[in-house]
Parts: structure tokens; sequence; C-alpha cells
DNA sequence: GTCTATACCTCGATAGAC
DNA sequence: GTCTATCGAGGTATAGAC
């Protein structure tokens, strides 16, 4: 939640120091203050600053504000939708419902926490955009729910996910949990390879203890805790 | 998310039309504005208009704009707070933890959807306000926290739920997953109860059925579709 | 308590030199 | 491609009448 730079989860660049670079760097600079800021108190002169440029140097790159509040809300989706489609479609044919939901998972898990300052942006502000930005950027997030709407379709048509729940709640519960670990995950408290485990676990067996225990007894400090 | 106002779940109006009336009507308009366009994207002159005075007027309730984000974000989480006290502490004694934790989620679910332009106000500009505001909220987010963390202790420590699972891990995930369906519950699409009992069912008992079909066989359109 | 009037500031955007 | 310089608009906040 600070304000500094968010380090990836391996140690991978994320540029591939490429031409550009200078679009690039706005980019990135102008994600991560739409993300602790918010869209209109971040100034084009503080994205200059931080991309070592002028203001006015950023309207040879960009045509608007506007215009680079899109590319950052758009590219806040696709590195999402990227990883996931790369490991669902990477699974063996006779792959199982659970293998695939969870490969999706993890694709998402990875896109969004890899890329904090886009995914974060995009989470955070698309609820208080202009609406001539969201009607545009409406499109991509469309494409993205029916891709995990097929996914979990299938999934409950097989058996082997519950189909006693309505799938758009589910899907939109699922997501929007999955989205709001971006702004909590510390990877400084264990590996991201945990982290997957205990969402996926938490997601598709529940909270409750599968076997239940025949004589739920409290210690006495929690008891008292309970009587407060 | 639509701009427009948000009714109530119930038929019950909001404020008790008492004294104080124009500084609740500029509270209620700053919420619903600040949700749906952001802190430094609204101005004082919108929500003078919204609530029928002049812009200047505001000062005479609110030392400054930062003064009435304050005030805003707490009202966020006390909404919250006192739903799920209420209901916790109205349980019998001999409840059980899922009893007790259910009757939490109930409580936060309400709470959040009925006040919805506060909570979502304070969930979405949280990560976006300045240092100062930040640190001042920052004590009532904590004891809430803590309250969840002491329920979700005793149910894991009666062995009701899962303890396989980091505590605030599970608390971050819960509360994340619960606050985020104030961006997506359409109370159109069915009664609060069958919403609440669906998004408890799923945090309870996981989106996997229970018992495993022998042959999960689908069916040619969706095998097609999982080609694709 | 609410109004009008306004001071002062900073913003997005543009023009033209280099 | 990036710079400097600047325009016009609109923001928060204040002062003082009513």
């Amino acid at each position: 939640m600070s304000p500094r730079r968010s380090r990836p989860i391996a140690a991978v660049a994320d540029a591939p120091a490429a031409p550009e670079a200078t679009r690039d760097q706005i980019l990135v600079e102008a994600a991560r203050l739409f993300r602790h800021q918010g869209y209109a108190a971040t100034t084009l002169r503080q994205i200059a600053d931080a991309a070592g440029i002028k203001a006015g140097s950023i309207y040879y790159h960009f045509g608007s504000k506007d215009e680079l509040l899109g590319v950052v809300l758009d590219q806040g989706i696709s590195v999402v939708d990227l990883e996931v489609k790369r490991r669902v479609e990477a699974l063996p044919k006779g792959a199982s419902q659970r293998e695939r939901v969870a490969a999706a998972i993890e694709g998402h898990l990875f896109g969004l926490l890899q890329h904090g300052d886009f995914t974060s942006a995009n989470i955070r502000l698309y609820g208080q955009i202009p609406l001539a930005a969201k009607n545009k950027h409406r499109i991509v997030r469309r494409a993205y729910a029916d891709y995990w709407d097929k996914l979990l379709e299938q999934a409950m048509a097989s058996g082997e996910f519950r189909a006693d729940v309505n799938l758009a709640v589910l899907r939109l519960f699922l997501i929007g949990a999955l989205n709001w670990t971006v702004e909590w995950y510390n990877p400084q408290r264990g590996t991201f390879k945990s982290f997957v485990q205990q969402i996926t676990s938490i997601v598709f067996d529940g909270m409750v203890s599968r076997e239940p225990v025949a004589a739920p007894r409290l210690s006495r400090k929690l008891r008292k805790e309970q009587g407060a």
C-alpha cells in the first residue's frame, strides 16, 4: 500500500528495454501514480517528472490524459487475460475441470500481482472514470468475463463444481475476491506458490472443516473472549 | 454502477429527518459523488449543488474538503461494524461457530449494501487518499479487522473451521470478497436473503461439489467449447 | 446559517523553438 | 522528440453582508 514502486514477484524485469522506451516509461509511472493517487489527483507534471521528461512531451506520445488512462486500463486486463489463457491452454486434453479452473486462478493471480500497478489501477479507477472512457473499456472487460463464464459453466455442467449457485454470482464473487488480493498481498510473507494454494483451497473447498468435530470445545481464553 | 442515487434494500428511510439535516445532506451527497467520481474529481460546488446549497456554505459544517472526506470514510466502516456486532451479540449463548460467522457475514453484507455510497466510497478511496487522512482512518479499520480476527480465531480453534490456512490471509480474503459485492450486487435479481445464503454457502463450503460425480461427461456443445 | 464575491493557485493543453 | 512559455478554465478556501 506504500506509494513506492512495486517489485515484480520473480526476479524478472518487466520491460525488454525495447524502442518506445519513453512511452513505456510514461505508462509505468502513470499506472503507479493513478493507482496510488487516483486519476484526477494525478497531474501530467507528476507523471512527466517520474518518467524523467517534461509535461509537454507527454503529448507527443499520447493525445490526452484520458487516452493515457485508456491504455493503462486496457493493459490492466490484458496482462491478466494473457496469463490465464496461457495456463489453461497448456493443460493436457484430459485435464479435469478442477485442474482447468485452478490453472485459471493461478494465471489470474500471477498476472494480477506481477503487474500490480496496472491491475490495481484498473480495479480502483474503473468505477470513477469519465463515462466515455468507461464505455470504451467495457468491451475488453466483457470479453474477459465471458471467458470465465465458459470455464465455470463447463465445470458446473461436468458435475465437478456445484451447480446450485447462480453462474454470474459465482463468477463476480470469485473474480472480485481474487482481484482484491492485489490490495493486500505481501510477497514477503511466503512464496507465491503457497499463496495460490491457500487461495485456491479456500475457494474450492470453503472455510468450514470437512469432517465436523464431535465436541467443539473452546479453550478458557477463547470462551472468555466470546462472552465479551 | 450508475451515478444515480442508490436505493436502500428494504423500504426503510435512512435519515430520521432530525436536526443537522443540512449537514447530513452534505454527507450523503458527498459520499455518492466521491463513490462515483473519486475524491479529487468531486468539487465542493457539485456537492453543494446536490445538497441544495452554495459551495461556501459547506464550510459552516466542515472545516475542509479533507475533513468531509474523513467523516464519509468513518461512516463507511461504522455502519457495517454496527450491523455485524448487533447480529453476533443477539445470538444465544450456545450458538455454533458456524452460526456466529454466518451472522457476521450477514451483518457485514447488510450494512455494506444498505449504505452503498458510504461503504463503496470507503473501499474505493482508501488507497488513493492523502496520507494524513489515511493515518487517521487506519485506526477504525484496524479495530474492525481485530473483531473479525477474534471471531475467526475462535471458529478455527473450535474445529468447526479449517485451521490449515493463515488467519490473516483468511480474514483479508473474506472481507475483501464480501466488500467487493457492493460493486456488483443487484437487488433486482433476487432477495437480499437469498443473496446472503448464496455467498455464505460459497465461502463456507466452496465451489467444488461435495460428492464427486463418477463420470464427469460434458455435453457435445460444452466439449466443443473446451476444445477451442 | 447561508449567501455573494473573489483571491490565489494549479491544472490540461497548445504553440513554436531547437 | 523534447523543450520552454503560456493561455484559459476551474479548483479550494475566505471575507463579510444579510
